[in-house]
DNA sequence: AGGAATATACGACTCACTTCGTAAATATAC
DNA sequence: GTATATTTACGAAGTGAGTCGTATATTCCT
């Protein structure tokens, strides 16, 4: 087991990261039936890459039954962030607001949302 | 050479797209030139992945000359549209919001970024 | 207790990305 | 014009992600 929790999770690393995360902890069985309600795949699949994300670090997991129950070790917002401050510096020469502007332009948000953000800037103000 | 433009870049391919984008045209020798600031490798590693791009239909080039001249086909924008869809709905729960207040509370921002993404916000009302 | 179901462990295969060495073609310099 | 340098082309090796089959262990059911 590596003893650094902070790697990049790859694509279907992250799949399973979400279900986890809503739920607190899952089974193998419980991720996998959560998976292939989206994309096909086999049962030891999951498992083995449950199990590779295991000796990463990214996951622990309480073996004293027989059917392991696995916790997230990485936080679903250390994780945004990583990928987030990824992608300004890659992708939008590190500024934040060109990524913001281009998040805003591109998908709709409620006027609610908005009315969140807006909040969120005053905030800042001070 | 493939007629798709849409392939999704890899994370090599996107530091070459970057420089790309940002001298509108490039030479291999350029590229690698500007790569090797941040990180060592050979020239033909250069070579071999705008080669390859190329044939993806991430490039073209113009081969009149010996010294083959590359120009991105797909737009910076884009690029940029698509990997933050992907981001939203993979790590966001669909919520470019969410992403919107993480970016926003990331990073510092200027005060006149802020109010640049004010305006915009006042535009979006209407 | 014995058979069926379920779970884990492990190895092997494929595929794409990345890297680089070498050879051949082309341009440059003296 | 011949040697040197630069460029492209090509092939091959290394790596890691993702996929799955099979074997083994454990639990459950009647």
């Amino acid at each position: 087991m590596n003893t650094n929790p902070s790697i990049k999770p790859t694509e279907s690393e992250l799949e399973i990261l979400q279900i986890i995360w809503n739920k607190e902890q899952a089974t193998v069985r419980e991720v996998h039936e959560e998976l292939i309600k989206t994309k096909p795949s086999g049962y030891t699949t999951t498992l083995k890459l449950m199990q590779i994300m295991h000796e990463k670090g990214l996951l622990t997991r309480d073996e004293s039954k027989k059917t392991h129950v696995y916790y997230a070790v990485v936080s679903r917002n250390k994780t945004q962030k990583f990928f987030l401050d990824r992608m300004i510096n890659g992708l939008f020469g590190g500024s934040s607001t060109q990524l913001v502007l281009q998040a805003l332009g591109n998908q709709k948000s409620s006027k609610a949302e908005l009315e969140q953000i807006r909040k969120f800037l005053d905030d800042l103000k001070k």
